[in-house]
DNA sequence: GCAAAGAAACCTACCATACGGTATCTTTAT
DNA sequence: ATAAAGATACCGTATGGTAGGTTTCTTTGC
């Protein structure tokens, strides 16, 4: 049957699928009616073999998140590197780096985080703290309300894009980060 | 016990009740958690007369669905009528609907719909829908990739408020929504 | 005008199930 | 040998839903 048990054991990467396939099921099914059983599964996995990675569901949800926020931070990291004018250089990498998620369709793990944000008060705090320690260490360059304005039309977008059926086109899409882009010049 | 069996009935009334308090209980506990035993509790009414009343659990979302979606219809449509230019009409009557439902924070029955919307995949489409079908109604004045910027903004800001543990003040709001009717000019 | 019948509103009691979690056992790696 | 990885079996509970009863309203026949 699972497989798990026959095959050379990698941990790591079992604990990986776990997340992934967490973060996919929150997207399918809602956080709300996530069961274990359905992630378990999909990562090829009993149960007890993801209980044993995660003690609880809350433990689960809660690795989900900071995984994800860890991608996001390095991602903007890395973008905000490749940027070489000083002004709305944050705003820049968060639009970027949303719009690369948005892209990526509502199959991305990243869809689970705005879901998971909603609904869990514990996750809706850390991620307002995560905006506001990066707001408060970008407010030199990032602190106008255009950037603002741009950076909350990118949320929408993406939003957007996890509610429609069918998401905006690539071609939309990219016409729509151009434009925010030149509203942080 | 109950004093609904003794009690003159108004099967109106008790429906109403039950969708209000239903909203109500979907803010609190989330979408998730939430429990028809609940809802029939908050409504003084047994869970059989709520199963009589929406014979599932879905179905009562559903009507909460619907009817915060028929409020906000109305709410639009009088706005719309109170705005004299055409271009851009039904993005400022959005931009204000969203900003007033913004001011009347966490509690108002509204936060339940922008919550379910993400968390429901059902009622993500049901949402999809009712924007496609009032953006295609307003398609000769609101069509142009400024105004969508502007709604989009708008939604994020809305979403910013139900994510920030402390909502944004009275005073930015105002700021930004300024700001953002002026690009609908 | 008024029973009687039928439908609608509502309640009580119950069932089935699915879910989170525990306890324990087997297999693999070090 | 020991610990980690994973599987199996099971439990308690809470929840959605059903069945069928009881009370109130509405319609119909006379």
């Amino acid at each position: 049957m699972s497989e798990a048990h026959r095959r050379e054991k990698q941990p790591e990467q079992v604990r990986r699928s776990l997340l992934d396939q967490a973060a996919r099921c929150a997207v399918d099914q809602g956080l709300g009616s996530l069961t274990l059983q359905a992630v378990a599964d999909a990562a090829s996995v009993t149960k007890g073999g993801l209980l044993h990675h995660f003690p609880s569901k809350q433990a689960l949800i809660d690795a989900v998140f900071q995984d994800l926020l860890q991608k996001l931070d390095a991602q903007i990291d890395r973008l905000m590197s490749e940027d070489d004018s000083k002004r709305g250089g944050f705003t820049r990498a968060y639009i970027d780096a949303f719009f690369q998620v948005t892209l990526e369709g509502s199959e991305s793990p990243w869809a689970a985080l705005s879901i998971s944000c909603m609904t869990d008060p514990h996750l809706r705090a850390l991620w307002s703290d995560w905006m506001q320690k990066r707001l408060k260490r970008h407010a030199e360059t990032d602190d106008h309300s255009d950037l603002k304005i741009a950076r909350y039309a990118a949320d929408g977008i993406w939003l957007a894009n996890l509610t429609e059926t069918n998401g905006l086109s690539a071609k939309e899409l990219d016409a729509l980060r151009e434009q925010l882009k030149n509203l942080t010049k």
